[in-house]
DNA sequence: ATTATATTTAACTATATGGTTAAATATAAA
DNA sequence: TTTATATTTAACCATATAGTTAAATATAAT
């Protein structure tokens, strides 16, 4: 019998920060705004009611997942995704969502 | 200027809760293990080192998320996967990840 | 040198999460 | 009917998350 929670992998860490990151509305709306083009932290904070220093800290956790990157200019902070980072994390779904349909596919093969 | 965070709709709410079920290595291992069909919670249970109890736990948040499914027959209750539920989760991370290379494609469009 | 702007950090609160052990519930087997 | 099995629920603990306001830091403008 395997049993797992040995280690937990560095890809495995990067898969949960990167699906806890995406798990909260706000941010993936930050990440939407982002396909703006790069974005100072108060003009993102503008779209929300939320406190700045709120969106501060959600461009944070999107940032320590990787998701978008930062550009410091003086006092200012330029904020803008690196999609990239994404291909994990849809490349695990797609595995488990295709999953029945690779079965069915590995039946239509059979029959040919 | 548009601002968010006026109501969380359903759609979202789901996407909340399937992309954190998604972000614990533990639950990810189940649906993995569940790729093989329908098992017990005490079959899935014997993979981990927490306790069952724990496991319960997890395999609430995957169903609560609708990537699992329960059939109860007797005091047994067997798990199942659902794949279909994460398509909305594969479809939010495709539209972002293939940001940039839409924007590529649609530039090489303009050439041709 | 003073003031205004951009942002983070600190301190705090409330609620959620992930785990535990003990007890309860439901069903099956002896 | 007694006992064993399968699982959940309850109560609890520690840590994480999402938000707040106030203070600090860094830079730019007057």
């Amino acid at each position: 019998m395997v049993k797992y929670k040995n280690e937990p992998s560095a890809a495995e860490a990067t898969l949960n920060r990167v699906f806890a990151a995406l798990a909260d509305a706000n941010r993936r709306q930050l990440v939407h705004l982002l396909t703006e083009g790069e974005q100072r932290v108060s003009d993102l904070a503008a779209h929300f009611s939320m406190s700045l220093v709120a969106v501060s800290k959600h461009l944070k956790v999107l940032e320590a997942a990787g998701i978008v990157r930062r550009r410091v200019d003086g006092r200012t902070h330029y904020l803008s995704l690196n999609p990239e980072q994404l291909t994990g994390a849809l490349d695990w779904i797609a595995v488990y969502r295709n999953f029945w349909q690779q079965r069915l596919d590995q039946l239509d093969n059979l029959e040919e």
